[in-house]
DNA sequence: ATGGTTGGGGTCCAA
């Protein structure tokens, strides 16, 4: 048996909960991460996922604004949240499998949301990109402080940055737009070697094959235009990246009625 | 170069 995580930034998840049903039940992943719920706690549509068979819930909600929850069909042993640059922001949310659950050995799935980071991308203009800056220092310094060599950890969600140059449809004209310019990119790249993190989904499908998780909402012909980037990830431990069987990304879900700009990404870990 | 769309909460901000 294979165990399958997903994650997906769902832009409302009150208001695609039947998108999110649609999700469970056709792809039937173990455990979901979702990004932008935008709602607090008691506003998260907990009986629906009950119903479908996800009752372990792991919540970090906000008013309005982003917020992340992981929603599970096995037991969640403990959970937990770390704040980010002391912003109040509803970013992340640590859910531990217990040994014998998702694998032989604990678990950790860290579900993250980081900063867009607004337009300019300079920290001096603009408030919003040095948040985004710090927060991914702060996140290479707690990485720096486990051990992923011996650890079971997963790190999924929407990280809002496209790393590589062919993970934007194109890499000259986004040089300068704000998820792929250099500052962020030597940021991720210092973050990822911090673990060292394994890239789930290049693992899978390396360079130059192009892949993408969003395509804005602002164009008109999303699919015909293609201007995609991939701004979520799934990243594995060392010591788990020997368990990766597939990655799937749900393309489809961008033409769903009413959809998120974001679409699901999939893995399949061997147990 | 510019502007394009969406969601939440309230008459604008974040993405």
């Amino acid at each position: 048996m294979t165990k399958r995580i997903a994650t997906w930034n769902i832009n409302s998840v009150r208001l695609r909960l039947p998108l999110v049903e649609r999700f469970l039940k056709e792809h039937n992943p173990d455990v979901l991460c979702l990004q932008e719920i935008k709602c607090r706690q008691a506003e998260f549509p907990s009986s629906a996922f009950t119903a479908l068979g996800y009752s372990h819930i792991a919540l970090n909600g906000q008013k309005g604004y982003h917020g992340v929850a992981t929603v599970s069909r096995l037991p969640i042993a403990d959970m937990s949240t770390r704040e980010f640059c002391e912003k109040g922001d509803a970013r992340h949310i640590a859910a531990t499998f217990a040994p014998g659950i998702l694998q032989r050995d604990e678990t950790v799935l860290h579900n993250f949301y980081i900063p867009a980071g607004g337009d300019i991308p300079d920290r001096e203009l603009n408030e919003k990109f040095a948040h985004k800056l710090d927060f991914l220092d702060e996140l290479t310094a707690w990485t720096m402080s486990h051990n992923l060599a011996r650890e079971n950890a997963i790190l999924a969600g929407d990280l809002n940055i496209a790393p590589l140059e062919t993970d934007v449809w194109s890499h000259k004209a986004l040089l300068k737009i704000v998820s792929h310019t250099p500052v962020e990119v030597e940021r991720m790249k210092r973050l990822i070697e911090a673990g060292p993190w394994v890239d789930a989904m290049r693992t899978m499908v390396p360079e130059p094959e192009r892949l993408y998780t969003w395509w804005s909402y602002r164009a008109a012909n999303w699919e015909l235009a293609n201007k995609g980037r991939r701004l979520d990830h799934i990243w594995l431990s060392q010591r788990l990246a020997p368990s990766l069987k597939s990655m799937t990304i749900l393309k489809d879900a961008r033409g769903w009625d009413r959809p998120s700009d974001h679409v699901p990404v999939i893995v399949d870990l061997e147990d």
